[in-house]
DNA sequence: AAACAAATCTGGAGCTACTCCATGTTCCGG
DNA sequence: CCGGAACATGGAGTAGCTCCAGATTTGTTT
């Protein structure tokens, strides 16, 4: 029966996004699309946020900048309301998502490649018309 | 004075889109944003395609494959019609896309690094509620 | 209390690069 | 000439925001 020690904070949507670094226009998004706690307004219409706010806006990010979808996110903050969030889904989510990013690595390389490749056969040539966008344009550079 | 050996095939749509590999609503697309050289119609205003649509289209999607932005192609082919590209021009272009994806790698090797972290964190554990996120809803694993 | 500026509100459009859809028209083989 | 495949158009939808205009609220200063 101890109060956890918040909840209390009385927060505008100016101060939560310094706070979060989310911009206002975020949090009203991620209001919108269901990923925020409800929030109280003033008699005027005015957000007013609590540090509960804060705490989700927090594991948004953080779980953001882990990849994750706002669509997993949901799933995660949806699972924990309405029961638990087992070990064993976040590990699968997590590691769903791992996959995800070594995939998008393992292209970003290959275009990486492509690239390099694309500049060195342009060379140190300084022809006021390249050889290789010329031939790229022609179609004799295939596959 | 000698004919370069093309720009007549009569294509539809669907050829283009079976020979090239791009779809019919992204051949349309790029028709649209300026991407495509003009195309002629039948009397009925079926697209008739030829050679040169081809080979636009090829080097599209190469550039595509190498991480340029539609944008970035405009540029090439604006370039290309109302004069030259030179390879100052294309090496800085590719340069500058180079950078884009290696700054892209390396946010998504972070993002891999830290869910590696949170799911050795959850680690062996075979919680019906998942300690790691609790605590993450909680705002307790900060930064 | 009145005025004023700053903050916030809403609804909607715009971004990238496509993809998908409904509805209508054209093309082509038999 | 007819049926079905291919094609046309316009519009909406995707993710994850961002930006805008125009109206309202809030908090401070006179
Ligand atoms: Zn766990
Ligand atoms: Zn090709
Ligand atoms: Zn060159
Ligand atoms: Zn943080």
């Amino acid at each position: 029966m101890s109060e956890p020690q918040s909840s209390r904070a009385n927060l505008s949507i100016g101060d939560v996004s310094e706070l979060t670094g989310s911009s206002i226009d975020t949090i009203r998004y991620y209001e919108r699309v269901n990923l925020m706690p409800e929030v109280e307004r003033t008699s005027g219409g005015h957000r007013v946020y609590t540090d509960e706010h804060i705490r989700r806006l927090a594991f948004i990010r953080h779980s953001r900048a882990l990849g994750l979808s706002l669509e997993q996110i949901r799933q995660v903050v949806d699972g924990t309301e309405g029961g638990s969030y087992s070990c064993e889904e976040w590990q699968s989510l997590l590691n769903l998502c791992a996959e995800g990013i070594v995939r998008q690595i393992d292209d970003l390389r290959t275009a990486e490649r492509n690239l390099r490749e694309m500049i060195d056969a342009c060379g140190q040539a300084e022809l006021p018309n390249c050889r290789v966008v010329e031939r790229l344009l022609a179609g004799e550079i295939p596959q």
